[in-house]
Order: structure tokens, then sequence, then C-alpha cells
DNA sequence: CGGGGTCTTGATCTCAATCAACCAATGTGG
DNA sequence: CCACATTGGTTGATTGAGATCAAGACCCCG
């Protein structure tokens, strides 16, 4: 089945009915190249634009969420795309009834929710921060509301998106982890945390 | 011709043809609110979410994006409208052409756009984040590549948009304009800046 | 007039950036 | 299989840029 869609996806696994799976800090697409659009099933995808210095960080989809929606129009990607968590994509928008007014309505309201949410991880203290950013991650997983295991991203990533260095960053959690506000488990590779959703 | 529209907007000037013009500082509509979709068509929004503590702010608008489109699909405003510089603006969706899916699309593309420029004002010193945001300003009103004047937020607003104080958004206001980077004209009420845009 | 809002400027302080090591885990090549 | 480089994370010491606190100027409006 999946042998249908044009696959230019870098470090995708074909998990067959055209889903893929991608793999914690790998590359999902890069901008300029062409390809279409995707809805994140599963994980948290980081955006990147390209810069005056460099590709800068713009964005990020959650699960549910459309990416790459510019290629119905341009053709190509205008942002790079790459998984802070592992991530399971499928190709969206392909089938013509997917792009009614309504689906793209949706897609466009929650863009600019996500929008908000993303600008809101550069306010106020690390600990807010990156408290806010965990919660964000873990509203993309939790389906019923509860505790939610959340795949820790790279402090790398962290620190881009919080506005924050990764100094800062490894200093906070180790401090929230010591009073006992973060649960952290796992080896240094692949760390997860325990948030609770409301 | 105006009269066909439901007026909700606060603070609106009717200019004819369904155009209503807005001061400086005036909001245009409230979350939560009834209302519909407008265009920008002149001047620069500012969009503001619920928070946890109160209103934050969560996006920019500049001439030819469109606002609360949400609307088309909720009936109510998500985010809060307020004007940064003299704002001109119409009605849209409405018509039922111009829910068309490629239109929707456009309308989509320059929102993940708009926010990925929106977070860059959260990056760098704040002399870039002033520059950065006064080139934002003057991109939406250059319709040719030249010399644009724009009018400048109060501080607090560009404060609140840049992540900074107001009081470091003045001492770097003065300070670019002691050394030239930045021609502000005009009284303390209603100044105005001269930026280039490329 | 008085009062509230915006802007400005000064003095001080704090917290995150910076600079610098170091460690653990992983990968690589002979 | 071992030496070595690389990458990601951690921790410490120091510093400085921007936050904070405070006061005054200015303007507009009632």
């Amino acid at each position: 089945m999946s042998g249908k869609h044009d696959l230019r996806v870098a470090n995708a696994i074909d998990a067959g009915e055209g889903w893929h799976a991608i793999a914690r800090g790998k590359g999902i697409y890069e901008a300029g190249q062409a390809g279409g659009a995707w809805r994140v099933m599963l994980g948290v995808v980081r955006l990147d634009r390209i810069g005056e210095e460099g590709p800068e960080f713009g964005g990020l989809a959650l699960a549910g969420d459309v990416i790459g929606a510019e290629t119905l129009l341009l053709g190509s990607y205008t942002f790079a795309a790459r998984a802070l968590t592992p991530v399971m994509i499928e190709p969206w928008g392909a089938v013509a009834e997917r792009a009614s007014p309504e689906v793209l309505l949706q897609a466009l309201t929650t863009t600019e929710d996500r929008a908000a949410d993303t600008l809101a991880l550069r306010n106020g203290s690390p600990d807010r921060r990156i408290n806010r950013l965990l919660a964000l991650m873990g509203r993309g997983l939790a389906h019923g509301r509860k505790l939610v295991r959340v795949a820790l991203p790279q402090l790398r990533d962290i620190a881009e998106m919080t506005g924050l260095t990764v100094e800062t960053v490894s200093r906070t959690i180790s401090r929230l982890k010591e009073t006992g506000e973060l649960d952290v488990r796992g080896n240094s590779r692949e760390r997860q945390v325990w948030v609770t959703v409301k």
C-alpha cells in the first residue's frame, strides 16, 4: 500500500498502510525539498525555517497536527521537520475530500493555537518554560486525561525551543528531578518523563 | 453597504464598503465574542490568548493576513485582537467562494510563516529583536521595496512581543536613535520610524 | 488644576549566559 | 578487541546583560 506514495521522506520506516515511523532525532524532510503533506499520528515534530544565520526554530507539531501543508500550494516544503520523539506520520491531503473547507479550517485553527503554545514556551522562568513544554508534549499523547509518559527531547532541542542554553536546561531538569517535581526514567540516550495532563 | 455586516467590532469606524478603521491601541474584538473573520488591509494587529494568568501574546497579523478564521468553524473568537498601529480591516470569508481550498491553503501557509516570524522576535539581543520587529512591520506595508514609515507601537506592546521589559525597550530604542540606526519622528503619543525593507 | 498613563533615566541586583572541564556511552578504524 | 574520536549530558566558577525598583518628566483628559 505504502508503495503508492512518493516516499521522499528520509529516515522513514514503512509501517504499512502508508504510515511511517521516524526515530527520535531523525529528520523527516528538509526545506526546499519536494514532497507532500503529512498528519502526525504520534510524537512531537520540530519545524525549522532558514533564517538569516542558518536554520532557526519555527514551530512545533503534535499528534493530530498537519505538517507540510504548504506543499499543496507550492509543491515543496518551506520548513524542515525533525522528530523530537519517536514519531509516526501518515500522508495527508492526497485524497481530494481531505482538502475540504472544513478540514482546512480545522488545520488553520489548530495551527494558530499551536503557534501561541510555542510562543508561550519562551515566557517566564526556566522552570516554567520546561514544565510548559513537557505539558504541551503530554497533551499530544493523552487521549484521556491522566498521567502520560513523554520522551524527553535532546537538551539542545529543549534549549532552542525555550530560548535557554543547554547548561541551564540541564541544571533545571536536574533540580526538578531532585525536588521530585519531575520523574525522569531511562538512561541518558532515551529518557522519559511522567507528566500530568489536565 | 457596510450595514449588511453584523458589526460586533468594537472601536471600529465604518469607512464604507464594509471596511473599518481602528485607531492605534484600540481593541478589535475579544476572545469568546461572536463574530466573523477579517482580512487586515493595513497596519499591524496583535493577537492575545487567555493564558493561565490573564491574556498573553499569541501572535501577530500583518497587512494581507486573515484574522478570526476560527469563527468560521466555532462561531466565536479564540483570540483577542488589538491594533498596534492604525489598522484597516474588511470582512472575510462571508462569501462562499472565498472559503475555497486554495484560499484557505494560502491563509494556512502565511499563518505558519507568520508564526515563525513571531517566534523569531524572541531570539537574540534586544537590538536584534526590536530591529526584527520593525522590519517585520515594515514588510506588511511595503508594496514595492523601499523605505517605509512604520508607526511605533506602545513600548508595553513591544516589550510583550519581544519578551523584554519596557525599560529595556525604552533604553534600546533611545540608543538606536542616538547611534543613528533608527530615525524616530513625532511626539511621544504618535511616533514613527523609518525602516528599510528588503 | 489634579490624576492617570506613557515614557525616560538612574542605581542596584539577580539569574541565566558564558567559559571550561569532565564523564559516560557510542561509534570507528586498525 | 582495543585505542581513539565524537556526541550528549553534567557540573563548577565567573560575569554581565537585562530585570527590578525607584523617581521624575511629560502629556492628555476630566
